[in-house]
DNA sequence: GTCATCGTTGCATCCGTATGCAACGGTCAA
DNA sequence: TTGACCGTTGCATACGGATGCAACGATGAC
């Protein structure tokens, strides 16, 4: 490497508008006006421009743009849980569809290192049009409607109480009740359920709906837990804690990343077998769980239609400031796997994408 | 909930620095500098504006000063790998730590769905003041030039063969020579490497330097390949392709993420018993490498370091334009686990981080 | 030929903050 | 008492584009 490079911060200072306007012999918004689609201005002259522009690689400031329009064309996403990889691959798509949309990713880490008065001050500041929320965790409602007043806002997988605000979670009830149906049908009497974070809508709806269905169906509940966060150490202590204490003979964990750290403990340290003398059920349908070693049950997640359905209320909200909050709920998929039946086809690797139940209250 | 609200579109036009000074008889320079640290302003009315904007809920308008000052404090982080779960850590460390430099995070997506070209432009586009490129693909060396023309621009985990940009990686050299060693330690002669994506310089620097060292220490080679892309898939159709070729008794794989996926074809489908059939290797040190069923001996990368120095690199070029060139690589840490030594103590979940060795070229 | 109309262009101004410069009041030394 | 000097404040303008409005030329109808 060569060594007296100068890193590339010396800021040549980019071509205006005025600029271009000038050297062309244009007015400033002439060249403005090409660049705005469906504005007063001939084809002609807006050719001689755009081309002008390729040439001297000059390209409208946006942060002009955004002081003059009050738009930034920014969604703002509040993130937490990194960790657990259904949301890098939810935050990727979503991303990307945004983009799509016209609209770039600020993303907002939420974490226990970080200050989460002083990011939503910054969600404000930054004028972001949107605000995507896929946290399931430490944001109180009435910080989270201050820091979206004003804008396009819509909660991913994860309610608030207080409601007022657009969501889109998959079918929480629906999930853990065909999961309990699953057990019921394979065979399975005592069963038991294991949560993550406590006091969220994900974990509340479906150990509630888990629970009653149970109670329908004639099953026997011998505990129902909480692992204390989403992760794979929570779920490999969280079964053990369990299974000193009784033997059911099935477990539902809330979602995958548990189902898997719990199916270590169950079986190196337990010594039980899947589905044998266990079986196992979680929730998400992340692609590990097709990993052979796990071949995990699991209520899928339409990741594709949360994401579109997310999209598309923003798009509706930006475009029309009185568009009303809704509360969509989809529905996933069961996909049996060895974790529950043991005569399942191997290296199945399904990749389909339920419909939608959509409601507008 | 109830029916008839409506989503927060409407934006009401936040009050204004003049608005503020107006408002309180002074002028609006004296609410921007009170806004400002070191500016010239008496400090009891710096307080009285401070106290009056809390109270009318002012707060200085973001996009406003980015015109003012072409300051924007956002930094763009380029990705691609999102599904490597080596990289949502990364980047949620690197952005809180970016946070505390006092930059917004803006996440640029380069994958196969995207237009790459549109995402350097909205780099541009954005005014961003600094750029973090964590992708190990398809961004060529000019198009990244051109993008970072200008700005603070560090390259994470991958270096570009034109060079002119600063680079922070880790040291692939001495890591795969520290995994070559291993393999000769526990006793192994007849070894394989699985590479992933071929043309990155994590890849060619692994596999370069384990092969030499291989060499060098009088071991066999029986196979060096890449399984195409850095992913468990990968890593399992990789490792089966090997096996059917020859029996190494070691291998290692150019991540753990690869090193996993192989791990369970070699388990699973050749019927290989790990470590004592075969010993495999991998590199990262992610979280997953920890669990029971993988307890996967690795290199570890020092992804504190990493983003402290990205981090420290960035603010000096954003201090001083003229800030040279560096190319920075961090030793990682060889933490030997089950696949290569059985009698390892188990459960052992390590989290140091080591120290690092630094050239500026 | 005259005038209304339409499409296109430029002019002027605004978006909300930052900052150089001048003005002002007070302090202190000569 | 006067003048130099410093700290503080306000004034005016710049940042780069967007946009309402007026001006202008061309067209077509009467």
């Amino acid at each position: 490497m060569s060594g007296a490079e100068t890193a590339g911060t010396k800021r040549t200072k980019p071509i205006t508008a005025r600029d271009l306007a000038r050297l062309m012999g244009v007015s400033q918004s002439a060249v403005s006006r090409a660049f705005t689609p469906g504005s007063s201005i001939s084809p002609e002259l807006r050719q001689r421009i755009l081309r002008a522009s390729q040439e001297l690689d000059y390209q409208p400031n946006a942060i002009a743009s955004m002081l003059s329009t009050r738009r930034s064309n920014i969604a703002g996403i509040v993130v937490s849980e990194l960790h657990n990889p259904f949301y890098p691959t939810l935050i990727e798509k979503l991303s990307r569809s945004l983009q799509q949309a016209g609209l770039q990713s600020l993303m907002f880490n939420i974490t226990r290192g970080s200050n989460v008065e002083e990011q939503l001050v910054a969600l404000r500041k930054y004028n972001v049009d949107a605000v995507v929320v896929i946290s399931a965790t430490v944001v109180s409602g009435p910080s989270l409607r201050w820091a979206t007043e004003g804008r396009a806002a819509v909660l991913v997988n994860r309610a608030i109480p207080e409601g007022g605000i657009t969501t889109v979670t998959c079918n929480n009830v629906e999930g853990a009740r065909t999961i309990a149906n699953h057990f019921h049908e394979i065979g399975r009497h005592r069963v038991a359920y294991i949560g993550g974070l406590p006091h969220t809508s994900t974990n509340t709806e479906r150990q509630g709906a888990f629970i009653q269905r149970i109670a329908e169906l004639g099953m026997v509940l011998t505990h129902s837990m909480s692992a204390g966060e989403y992760s794979f150490e929570a779920g490999y202590h969280g079964a053990l804690e369990l299974i000193a204490k009784n033997r059911p003979d099935a477990i539902f964990f809330a979602n995958d990343i548990l189902a898997m750290g719990g199916m270590e403990a169950l079986r190196e340290v337990a010594g039980l077998r899947i589905p044998e003398d266990i079986a196992v059920a979680g929730f998400d349908d992340i692609s590990m769980g097709h990993w052979p070693r796990f071949s995990l049950t699991t209520y899928s997640q339409p990741v594709d239609q949360l994401v579109a359905t997310t999209v598309d209320q923003i798009t509706r909200q930006l475009a029309n400031p009185d568009h009303p909050v809704t509360t969509t709920q989809l529905s996933g998929e069961l996909f049996v796997r060895h974790s529950t039946v043991a005569e399942t086809p191997p290296e199945k690797v399904p990749r389909t994408h339920p419909q939608a139940t959509k409601t507008v209250s």
